[in-house]
DNA sequence: AAAAAATGTACTAAAAAGGTATACTTTGAA
DNA sequence: TTCAAAGTATACCTTTTTAGTACATTTTTT
């Protein structure tokens, strides 16, 4: 029922980023030497958001990476999800097939733990990167 | 981001029990055959949850397990617990040692971690197995 | 006393998480 | 016009967790 490490870092790094501002461009020695994230795993992860559209990457000397989008349009559940794939509270609904009782659409449990994933979901849709930023003050 | 598939077949298992009432006693074998659970797995599942308190268990022949509460007092979030351990959505939060920030208390995406945390659990924590029981009629 | 049940501990295999290595491409500046 | 500092791509490796099994023991009913 958690995060991961890699989705942990990977927030980290977003709200570092969202700190600097759109269009400041950073590093990613800087980002894993300010996060403490070890520096390939680093690269790695702003590989997946870069893809996910959330940051943009520059190559070259002086390149970087900055974010893509504002603060406010970036939740904690896409940066999860960038990292992580779908949220996802039980795999016998994400993957039927995993079902050794095939019956994930009749089976109460699941039909309640579908309302719950959807609770969470929403919870992460709620907040947003301008939201923490604006905490900290 | 799951529970565990133990702790799914967990949640199966009490529901299980929970529809046949709470003074029925079954045995491991018509319990792990009727819910499709490996058989050595469901007696593991069956230990943790009597440790727990759910389950009661009796031994010897004609032994077998039957629901130690009612129905309305078990909730998703205990079986959850019984089995997976305590709710927990990222691993800083519950095991400081582990964040490398060292910045728990100050970071602010573990704060807010911490929130859906909360919502998290009182979602998990509002749905009994007389709740599931019923919706199936 | 034998059989049918649960208990306890330890083990193992497979999958996922976390991280690293290697070879390559792009770009800015000397 | 080259070379060093950045990012890219793919593949690999190690550790931890998950999922499940094995085996010897204990309890209870018939």
């Amino acid at each position: 029922m958690r995060i991961t490490q890699e989705a942990d870092y990977a927030l980290r790094i977003i709200l570092f980023l969202s700190k600097k501002g759109t269009d400041v461009k950073v590093d990613a020695k800087t980002i894993s030497e300010s996060e403490l994230i070890p520096s390939r795993f680093t690269l790695k992860i702003l590989r997946k958001l870069t893809k996910a559209g959330l940051t943009k990457s520059y190559r070259g000397v002086k390149g970087g990476y900055s974010l893509n989008r504002r603060p406010e349009s970036i939740t904690l559940r896409e940066v999860i999800e960038a990292v992580d794939g779908p949220i996802c509270v039980n795999r016998c609904l994400y993957d039927k097939e995993y079902c050794n009782l095939n019956r994930a659409n009749k089976c109460e449990i699941h039909k309640a733990l579908d309302n719950v994933r959807e609770v969470l979901i929403k919870e992460l849709d709620g907040i947003t990167f301008k939201d923490l930023i604006e905490k900290n003050n």
